[in-house]
Order: structure tokens, then C-alpha cells, then sequence
DNA sequence: CTATAAAATGCAACCGATTGCATAATCCGT
DNA sequence: ACGGATTATGCAATCGGTTGCATTTTATAG
């Protein structure tokens, strides 16, 4: 194993202070531009990597992201993390990834290795069953920031990057609505998260201002599982009244019922129109293919973690509550459309 | 911020010198067993947490494994990634881990940033294009040990943990043939990837042993991509003589490719019996459910983990070429099955 | 051609844990 | 009680950048 290239070694051929190389590696001002050139083409000569651990060391400050999913098996989170990468790389910072599993309890323990990894700041999106921050109280006494999207929950001093999930919702239902459908059904995630919650909202909203009636035999609180899709088939079934629309707060869920409708010998969208939620690749492997809100993965990730570096970079608070919202899309197909 | 507990202020407080609470932290064996508990017990009142940069700067070690895989997006890589991270989370092991999103391009650039992130060692599965291992011979040159799991490739010094496909893709084969199946066709991926080219050779073989002619045209070599699935069925619906058996080497792809030939009239399994390659969710999201291999997702990662971080502790040598083989399993289910 | 300001570079002390070697404390048999 | 072996602990250098302050060099003005 050859030994490194440090900067003793460069000053040494240069003839300079090794803090003079430092300073020029770091691009500071004090350092004239010529001496600058010299030192970066010696540098790359030789081969030069920093010892990001000796510059940590010396700055207390570690250059890692955090970054706590649900989940890393679905579309949407590969995308957000593809995106999380493409800037963490770019700025030079590490990503560290862990998955809840859906758990609060592994939530927990996945905060408590991030600290004692001392990432410099963390990207959380909370388990399904997640009740409180609590665990995240040692990052903020620390002033270690945090950014909290898609799965959020409002705190202090903590930004939230999300779309408008009570519109979205609403323009799901709408959409249905605009089709003729009348009975709604409603199929939903754990409340506690405002993803579901608030798309529930907007489906309530729709509701009303379409002079609907609400009816809470038409609202399912699930796990949105592939199980829970079968499930809501089987309920479906069971109603005295079929519903005639169905807006489901997954896609996978939302094709996994209508295969068992189907199986049932529902006709989508005749009888029922359906409407997913996502946009997930799975959207287009059913027949008819689902129509489904978009949601934007990697710009989500992107922000994310280019809000975090800045903030950590000292080129924006973040500190100020605030709120980012990003652009959805309705995606109409042939699960829904008339004809 | 409050400053951080050091071993230095244990020391003071002990009244020792910083090399005995280095040791005693670190269970050294010259330390009296006394002294280490009276260590351990303060260093826990005082919420002591190690400094991971001091630490890798003294010995030269990251204490980090690198994770290079195509996509993050399948369920199998989630749960590898899953058994990865327990495995890595025990031996007190970061794992960085990037995505090549298939790209032989952006796997040479992920292997760079790997490079200067210092990995200790590294654990990649293939891009589907990747062409050799060239970009990875910086870190053969330094000894670091990298272990290739799923999409390897054989390589001096380079343990490779998968499973054995070529007898995966026989019993698909042959449990298709066993369901009375004369004309099976094959739709499988990128050949450079052993995945591929071996469950190919098991399906050659298993035709062969039960004297099945063998029929090009029945062979189609894609990219696995749910417009692939399309594809197949378009290409089914073109033969002249419709293959009854169909073996995809992915499930996403199968059961778009179910979808569309359902969508064509075709029935399944009774004109075409299916036989899909991975167990993803999506393999029952689709009426009837797929037939499927099982792959062991959790225990691969586990395993490569483990392997790699017990060679970095020196406790297993890896350097002898050596593969390791799990078991896999035929699940059948309706999309294949005789009735 | 000085005097003074401004720019460029160097000095040396850190950051916190590790470890080879030296030293001190303890134990053992006789 | 003593020499020698064993065990337990301490000393001090080291890993490689970073940075406040001092010093040198260069530029500018008078």
C-alpha cells in the first residue's frame, strides 16, 4: 500500500507552508492566484485526496447528511434519493441512508446512530407510526438542522418540503367527480401523517363543495398494503351500494384492488372508476393503466438536500419555520376516463 | 453548542492518563477489568461518544463500507440494503451507498467518489452495461476488498455471493415443462450480466434434458423495462405458433407482459403459463399471481456484509477466489399452474 | 527613495484518539 | 523479605489539515 500525497509533501516540492497549500486548496482569498495555480496543478499531479478525516477532525464538522425513509423500495423514494446524491455529490457531502421500516421504534434507533455518527444535518421522512419528534430533541439542542419532507410534521425551527396534498387530494376527487361519479370511496394511510391526512381532506372538501353527501362507510383507514388493496376489493364487494369511484392514497394499492375488483367482475373504470396516488411504474403494468397524481421525486430530494447545504454552508437560514411547497400533476388514464 | 465529552476529560476526571481510557474504551487486554468498568461506567454518566475522525485519522481507517447498486428502486435491492445495514449498524460500520441507475458511466463515477470517501471496502452489484472492472483496479492496487453480490463478475481476489441461477432458471424451465409446456420462450436481459446469461443456460439445458428442440426466435433479450413486457406480448401475439410457456427473467417485466397479452385475449396460464424471477410484491398485484423464484434478499446483504467486515477485522480472509451460493425457491403460483 | 498600507505567506498550536515503548505496581515462589 | 516475572498504567509522538496571529514581501503614496 503506497502512502498518501498530503500536503506536507506538496509544500515540500513547492517550497511553501503547508498552510499556505491548505489555504490554496481551499480556494482562500489571502492566497494570490498565481501561487494558487502552481499548488492545484502540483496537487493533481501527484494525485492529492484530502484526509476528509483530519479536516473534519480539525473543523468539528463531518460533511455527512443524514438521511432517515419509510422505506428505500419504492419509485418515488429511489428518486428522491437519486436526487439527495446528484447534490450531495456535487457539494462534496456524504449521505448516510437508513430505512425505518415503517417503525417508530427503528426510527429511534436509526436518530440515535445518525448522532452518534455526527452527521452534520439530517433529511427525515417519518415512519407510518411515528407520534412525536422526541427522538430528534438531542439534534435540536445541538442546532444540528433538520429538514423534515414528503411524511412531515410541523416544528420549530424545522423546514418541511412537501406538495399540497389537500389540493392534490381535492383534484383526485374532483377529477372523479367531473367523470359522473357520485359515490365516492376513499381508501387512505395511517391519519397521523399529513400525506393522508390531508389528501383525505381534500377529498372531503371536494366532496362538499360538489353538494356530495359524505359517507363514512366510504372511507378505509389502512396500511395501503397489497393486502389492504384486496381488503377494500372485498369490502367493495360487501357494500349494499357499489361505489362508483375510488380514490385510493397508493398506487400500489390502488392496482392490487383492482385486480381483486376485477376478479370480482367489476369493470374499471365502467363500474368503478379509479384513481391511484404517486405515480409509481406499477400505475402502468395494470389494465386499464391508473390515473394517478405525480409527485416529484427527485426535484424533491434535490431541494432537500440543496436547502441543507446551504443552510449549512451559512448561505441560507433555514431556521425561519417555513414551508416548501412543490408543483403535483394529475395524471389522467384509462382507469378513470369516461367513455 | 456544549462541548463534547473527551477521553481526555474522563481521564482528569479519573485520574488516568488518556492511553488507559483509550484502552479500557476499547477492551483492551492490558487493562485491569476493574479499571475498565469504572471507565465504562463514567464514560456513560458523562455521555461520552467517541470522535469517529480522531479515531480514523490515528488508524487509518474509515470504519466505512460503499455500496454501489443499479437502482435502489426494487424490492429486492430494499431488503439486501435492509440486511446490509443491520449487519453494518452491530459492527459499528457506516455504509455510504449510491446508485449506477444501470449506467456503466455512472458506476465508474460512483467508484471515484467511493475512492475519495476512503471506503474500507466496498460491496457492488453491476450496472446492466458495465463492461469490465477497470474503474474498480484503484482499489485492488491499495488491497481494498470488495465483494460483488447478485451481478458479479469473476475476479481474482474478489468473493462473489449469488445464487446459483443456472439452476434457478432450469426449474423454472423444467417445472413449466412439467405443466405439459412444448414451446417455452424465454425473455431475459442484458447476457453480459451473469444473472441473465446463467438462468438462459439453465432454460437451454432444462429444454435439452427433456428434449425440447431449442427455437431462437423464442429467445428475446431486452432490457426487463415494463415496455419490454409490452414488447413480448406484441411479439407473442406476432408468432406464428404462440408459445404456451413463457419465462421472464424479472417479475416487473412479466407482469407487464401478462397484462398486455391478457389484453390481447390471450389467457393465462391456460394458453401461455407463466413463470417470472425475483418474488417482487408486484408478482401478486396481477391476476392470476405469478409464478415466481424466490430470491434471499435480507440474507445476501447480510451475508456480503458480514463477510466483508469480518475480513476487515481480520477474522476470515476473503482473497482466495471463492463464491458463495444461497438457496433460492420456486414459488408456484396460478400463472403457471395445470388445471 | 522612504514610509505606510496592503497583500501574501509562514509559524505553531490545535482537533481527539491510538499505540510502541518505558515505567510502575503487583504477585509469586522460595 | 527479595529477585524476577507478570500485569497495569503512563509518556509522548503521531495521524493530516486548519486557522489565529505574526511576519515578510510587494505595492502605493508622498
Amino acid at each position: 500500500m503506497q502512502k498518501e500525497v498530503t500536503i506536507y509533501d506538496i509544500a515540500r516540492l513547492l517550497q511553501l507552508s503547508p498552510a499556505t497549500v491548505s489555504r490554496a486548496l481551499n480556494d482562500h482569498p489571502g492566497i494570490s492566484s498565481q501561487t494558487k495555480d502552481i499548488i492545484h496543478s502540483k496537487a493533481n499531479e501527484m494525485g492529492y485526496r484530502s484526509n476528509r478525516f483530519a479536516s473534519n477532525l480539525r473543523r468539528q464538522r463531518t460533511n455527512t447528511i443524514g438521511v432517515i425513509v419509510p422505506r428505500l423500495d419504492s419509485y418515488f423514494m429511489s428518486t428522491v434519493l437519486a436526487g439527495m446524491e446528484k447534490v450531495a455529490n456535487e457539494a462534496n457531502f456524504n449521505l448516510i441512508i437508513s430505512q425505518s421500516l415503517e417503525s417508530f421504534r427503528k426510527e429511534i434507533a436509526n436518530a440515535k446512530t445518525m448522532f452518534d455518527s455526527r452527521v452534520d444535518g439530517l433529511l427525515v421522512s417519518l415512519a407510518s407510526d411515528t407520534e412525536n419528534l422526541d427522538h430528534f430533541h438531542t439534534f435540536f439542542r445541538k442546532n444540528i438542522p433538520m429538514i423534515l419532507f414528503d411524511r412531515v410534521m410541523p416544528q420549530k425551527n424545522c423546514t418541511n418540503i412537501v406538495i399540497d396534498n389537500v389540493r392534490a387530494g381535492y383534484d383526485a376527487t374532483a377529477h372523479l367527480i367531473a367523470q359522473g361519479r357520485r359515490r365516492i370511496m376513499h381508501v387512505t394511510g395511517n391519519l397521523r401523517r399529513n400525506v393522508y391526512a390531508d389528501r383525505l381532506q381534500g377529498y372531503r372538501q371536494a366532496l362538499a363543495d360538489y353538494g356530495l353527501p359524505t359517507d363514512e362507510t366510504l372511507l378505509q383507514t389502512t396500511d395501503l398494503t397489497r393486502q389492504d388493496g384486496l381488503d377494500a376489493a372485498d369490502y367493495i364487494a360487501g357494500l349494499p351500494s357499489t361505489p362508483d369511484g375510488l380514490f385510493v392514497a397508493s398506487d400500489f394499492c390502488a392496482v392490487s384492488c383492482i385486480g381483486a375488483l376485477q376478479q370480482k367482475g367489476f369493470a374499471v373504470p365502467d363500474d368503478v372508476a379509479v384513481v391511484g396516488f404517486n405515480n409509481d411504474p406499477v400505475s402502468l403494468v395494470i389494465q386499464p393503466n391508473l390515473t394517478t397524481v405525480h409527485y416529484p421525486g427527485q426535484e424533491m430530494g434535490e431541494i432537500a438536500a440543496q436547502s441543507l447545504i446551504n443552510h449549512l454552508n451559512g448561505l441560507l437560514r433555514i431556521n425561519t419555520t417555513n414551508t416548501i411547497l412543490l408543483n403535483y400533476e394529475l395524471i389522467v388514464r384509462e382507469s378513470s376516463r369516461k367513455r
